[in-house]
DNA sequence: CCGAAGTATTGACTCAAGTCAACTGACTAC
DNA sequence: GTAGTCAGTTGACTTGAGTCAATACTTCGG
């Protein structure tokens, strides 16, 4: 068999238990293998996918960091999301067949791609994979609740904790550090994301590290009070 | 045949062209009907589902108006949706088996309930259902971007309007006027979806009426100058 | 190594929306 | 009817985040 077969097959990924497949048997695992058509390689700052185009697929992410957003013609520009390894991208291309916002890579990244007509072909077989594509979407779903209970209510200390708090957290998931990360995007992204200026966005960074709550320096961000910043969140300043 | 029957029938329903059969050829309608167990009637006020509840069923809205909120501990309430008939509420509880929002009526409503197994067996079959449901949630999460845009870059009057254009959008879709509407949900429940206080959209109401965009008389809401309101949505003030 | 472009920080000032409070208008129950 | 509650409006004042501007740090190419 080609070694590079091998690589792209989803039972062999080492990303499986976070990806597509999770919680199959051997035999569905290997029908899914059928679902992924090609990898692709996407650069530092090139899109996958861009508003308008037309929707074929969706992509999970092997290696490398995304954002998706929205750009209005008036100059809106609203980030919707940050993407990483193992997360499921371009669901908000199936309501009318194409894509509604960019997704643009913010390092060099890898990604699977999934004719979506293959993925409802093979979840009509494999009740797995068709009960794992709705809790993708359902978790999209939830997922954005939260941003809209963040960018109602939170002040921007507590959106700004709220956002380090949930990236940490699936990096972990990840394999990687509780309390040190790497900032893929810059402040003025982390900003769009959270409806903050970029400049808030550094004073708050700022008052962190006077509070002692985390270290900054540029993009390396180390948490040194994971339960300050947790309390934050929780605490709602205004206490209605 | 029970006359009872044939009303639960989705093939019969005036609701399927905004509903679940949306497209759906005659023969696929029929196949469609074993998909609502039961009709449920519930009062203003009462909720339909609330946060951490078993999830079994999506619903579709017959008659009625629902909002969705998410309630933290800390005492945030954040409004997350306004659903009215033919819509589908219920998909935040697939990912995780209960619901993470409460869904109250805000006026006495009836919805179909389709348990969700149910969902899941019949897709499998009818390929238009199965692109249905996909479609449905793809839709949802469009929806929601659309939310964070507004929360994340829009100011108080570009927030009402988009919210005004919106509902009556809606309402027009479903035989209402273009112009005029009855608002379901107080000021603060308004604000609370639109990240705004109550004295604030009832400030940006009265800046409305005096500007002869919008006549108010408490709930009733007739729109005057659409193109005025769209402009105000469009232009974006700050013209970054 | 240097200059340029992009990114980040910080300060001074402004302003949109929040807060607090008084008052009015609707609706409900008795 | 009318007392009581809830919803909505409006005013005066405060404040958190935005704006504008100066400066510093990083990265990259020549």
């Amino acid at each position: 068999m080609n070694p590079q077969l091998i690589n792209v097959a989803c039972s062999n990924c080492n990303l499986r238990e976070l990806c597509m497949p999770m919680g199959l048997s051997d035999h569905d695992l290997n029908r899914l293998d059928d679902l992924v058509a090609v990898r692709r390689k996407i650069k530092r700052g090139a899109t996958l996918f861009t508003n308008g185009e037309k929707f074929t697929s969706l992509y999970a992410i092997r290696t490398g960091f995304f954002k998706t957003c929205l750009a209005t013609e008036d100059g809106r520009d609203q980030v919707t999301g940050f993407q990483m390894a193992g997360e499921i991208i371009g669901l908000d291309g199936i309501v009318n067949d194409q894509h509604s916002c960019d997704a643009v890579a913010l390092e060099d990244a890898e990604v699977c791609v999934m004719p979506f007509d293959r993925i409802e072909e093979i979840s009509r077989e494999v009740t797995a994979l068709q009960s794992h594509v709705h809790k993708i979407m359902s978790r999209e779903i939830v997922r954005e609740h939260g941003v809209m209970l963040l960018l109602g209510s939170m002040r921007a200390e507590e959106r700004l904790a709220a956002f380090l708090l949930n990236l940490v957290q699936r990096l972990h998931a990840r394999g990687f550090s509780q309390s040190e990360l790497v900032l893929r995007m810059t402040r003025e992204e982390i900003g769009s994301y959270l409806g903050l200026k970029l400049e808030t966005v550094s004073r708050t960074f700022s008052k962190f590290v006077e509070d002692g709550t985390v270290e900054v320096k540029q993009r390396h961000v180390r948490i040194l009070d994971t339960d300050g910043l947790q309390r934050l969140v929780n605490s709602n300043h205004h206490c209605q």
